[in-house]
DNA sequence: TAATATATGCCACTTAATGACACATTAAAT
DNA sequence: ATTTAATGTGTCATTAAGTGGCATATATTA
């Protein structure tokens, strides 16, 4: 009779949940009885889970039942700063694409993941799906090779982008010749299938494009972070980049 | 105006959250704006929020705005099913990219997620991989409009893309003629910076191609599954259709 | 065939949720 | 001091979502 408020039933369902998931013979009877209300409402709310992706399995009959299949969702994850930092990247990358179904799921679990972090840090964070690019250019395939070797060269790139901190690195240039550098790893860009890094190179004291499948070691210089230069993005230095090619 | 139903009104929670947690300003009017209801119904889904225990703070007067004072650290991370699935979606897309940074980090996340799957089910997920393309084609970036206005479609198309079930929608062709189809959604194709589905059309009986963003309206057919059907995507249909256009 | 389940359609009733409007309160800018 | 821009609160009419009840369909087993 009552009306349920949406705090109650918010609760209510969370009950429903919490003894599907035990995993005890249920009988919609048996439902009903424990959260007191009808048959009608409880199936009702069964189809609204169901509705909304949760596997519940029913059999008819004698000796039937509800149950909620398999073990689905997941109750508590843990992860790693490193893990953290990179799942947001990669949320940031397929957001960055335009991804039709950057849905509101995915938007809390951003924002699940944001609490990671200390405040101070935070604003450093969500800046970074401003930094990455997807370029109109692609690259001729045959040449990129991702590197699977170089885990440990991916991490350095990762974090130094992450954390805005310089980076020194030993590259490959398209000439094949090998220079050392430390550059400011601003940006991140995918002429697919090739990735880039926009950066300030501290050698040349110039901005720079460099293929991530290039740089062949680094090391991380301890403590110097950098400020993010909009401006190296202004100038659209890649798409100059690429058309003079 | 329009009452909401019990999901709607999970989902307008669920993005204030998100909104709140991202470090952003936020004023009442920006809320009640993106969230389209009134200023008393969002005070009062805020009462109920900081009801509820949520750390929400607020400045009256000029300037002022509301916040959620978060809680950092990540011990343990609870994911709904669908967000466990959008999620690992997300992370496929990310290694179809030839993405550098998939490091070990992000590989040891996505058998994480995978644990979240009854056995019988895991390698229909563990194949989502293999559903993502890239095209070395891009389209001109003028005509395409990402819809954050369809939410319930996008989730509608990602459901039934990872669950391999039939999809009725309303699609509006390029001379834009409205039609009814039910499609098997096989495939999923980025060319940059449209999003394409490559799917099994019911009412043309053979493949064909769907812009993501002209889909207008999406229907579930109930329990209709589907086998995948890799001709798709040997006869490399999306790459013909492009160059002929 | 009977018994026991789930599943669904329909209808009337209740009331929680909403929006509108007015107004109080606080704080900063001028 | 005054204005302005923000958060809060009170009240009231409206309305459609949620509910229960009942009938009935459907599936499964003893």
């Amino acid at each position: 009779m009552a009306k349920t408020n949406f705090k109650s039933r918010v609760e209510r369902r969370s009950r429903l949940l919490g003894m599907l998931r035990s995993e005890q013979h249920w009988t919609t009877s048996d439902l009903r009885a424990h959260l007191q209300v009808s048959q009608r409402t409880l199936m009702r709310e069964l189809a609204s889970l169901k509705d909304e992706g949760y596997p519940i399995e029913s059999d008819r009959g004698r000796g039937g039942g509800v149950r909620l299949a398999g073990r689905w969702g997941i109750e508590r994850l843990m992860l790693s700063h490193k893990e953290v930092i990179e799942l947001l990247l990669a949320l940031a990358i397929v957001e960055s694409l335009n991804f039709p179904f950057m849905t509101s799921n995915l938007q809390v679990i951003k924002q699940k993941l944001y609490q990671a972090f200390p405040e101070n840090q935070r604003s450093k964070v969500s800046r970074i799906r401003k930094r990455i690019f997807v370029s109109k250019h692609f690259r001729s395939a045959a040449a990129y090779q991702p590197s699977d070797a170089h885990i440990d060269i991916s991490q350095a790139i990762c974090e130094s982008f992450l954390e805005q901190r310089c980076l020194n690195i030993d590259y490959i240039s398209e000439d094949k010749r090998c220079s050392s550098r430390t550059i400011e790893p601003h940006y991140l860009m995918l002429a697919w299938p090739v990735w880039y890094i926009v950066a300030w190179d501290h050698l040349r004291n110039a901005p720079r494009i460099f293929r991530i499948d290039r740089i062949k070691n680094t090391k991380k210089v301890a403590s110097k972070s950098f400020k993010l230069r909009p401006e190296l993005i202004a100038d659209d230095p890649y798409e100059h980049h690429f058309s003079s090619i």
